[in-house]
DNA sequence: GTCTATACAAAGATAGAC
DNA sequence: GTCTATCTTTGTATAGAC
């Protein structure tokens, strides 16, 4: 007896809010366009979140959780190094943003133009700039404060993604071409990030 | 005879409308918010730009400009070496993203979000792919797409900038010292960079 | 050019039937 | 749980007086 995946009204709601919400944006999504997308009548997205504010809510939290919850455990990790760290960070993010493309720009959109709502979500997370790697950074470079190079190696690694409607725009590259230059990145990054650390 | 510095309600329109539109973004914008910050009578907005579209086209042009305008006679210098080039870029975007901390975010939002609405703003414009300065970067690395670096490059400036709240907030900086931390990047960046391309 | 008042539309949210 | 119909609020835009 075949099972077939049931999926519930809800979750349904839920996977269409994150991709109305992702595409753009908090303000400029309507419910009934969620609820479209969801093919469920628009009463139910109150029914079941009560508002668009709280649905907003869930979306994002899984958001930011997939973009910085996976990485904890990477840049804790006592027993590899700085430079497997390296290659595990790029890994990860080119594996999810290549299906996500934009989810980075989302989650820091959404912080800087409404900060009061979502403010709390990274408060006392104190991020990457107290773990493992910022003490290994620390060793290879003992006179530069850490954070320096964790928002420049994040930065080599998601900005490509970041502003990729600008690039693939005002260099006329379609979706393919633009996610291959991406992937390629897996293998370019590390070599030039540890060139740069001198590792 | 002194000369008081006049500023027309509609240049008070338009400065309004950047600082709200640079906060808040297109969409959660209202017009109302706009005429209140510009201490002006709401219906004035709409007899000086007609809509609320034509007024965001306005300032956007003018802080795509701002952001991209000026470094077309950088990169395009065939005077100045890729290194020369590379510290007057770290140069003038640190400058003006510490005068306007929103503007790489909100550019790239707006693209992403509302795709057709400003498509043509970076339509033909093949930015700095074509520019002196791929050539200069394929000299000293031949083998790799110079695209590549120019994404790796513009991220380690723009990426710090775009991610501002999200830093601020996770590490409990306060704006004085996350501008601290950027203007050190002034120095820092050139030396990191040179050592990426091996110059 | 600037104001007050208001028309009009869009969108969030709810009531009540099924 | 799901639907239809509707209320309410908010925000863009305009008409018309000054």
């Amino acid at each position: 007896m075949e099972k077939i995946a049931e999926i519930s009204t809800e979750e349904k709601i839920k996977k269409a809010a994150e991709k109305v919400f992702l595409r753009k944006g908090f303000a400029a999504s309507t419910t009934r366009e969620i609820a479209d997308e969801a093919d469920i009548n628009n009463a139910l997205v109150n029914y079941y979140y009560r508002t668009k504010e709280k649905l907003f809510e869930v979306v994002m939290a899984e958001q930011v959780a997939t973009l910085f919850g996976k990485i904890f455990p990477i840049v804790n990790d006592p027993d590899t190094s700085l430079g497997q760290k390296i290659e595990q960070l790029v890994d990860y993010y080119t594996s999810v943003l290549l299906e996500q493309p934009g989810l980075t720009l989302f989650v820091m959109s959404e912080i800087h133009n409404r900060p009061e709502k979502l403010g709390e979500l990274f408060k006392t997370q104190h991020g990457m700039t107290k773990a493992v790697i910022a003490k290994q950074m620390q060793e290879v470079m003992p006179d530069l404060n850490p954070v320096q190079l964790i928002m420049t190696v994040m930065g080599m690694i998601l900005f490509p993604h970041m502003s990729r409607s600008m690039f693939q725009r005002s260099t006329d590259m379609d979706d393919k071409a633009f996610s291959e230059l991406l992937n390629e990145r897996r293998q370019l990054l590390p070599v030039l990030i540890k060139r740069m650390l001198g590792i």
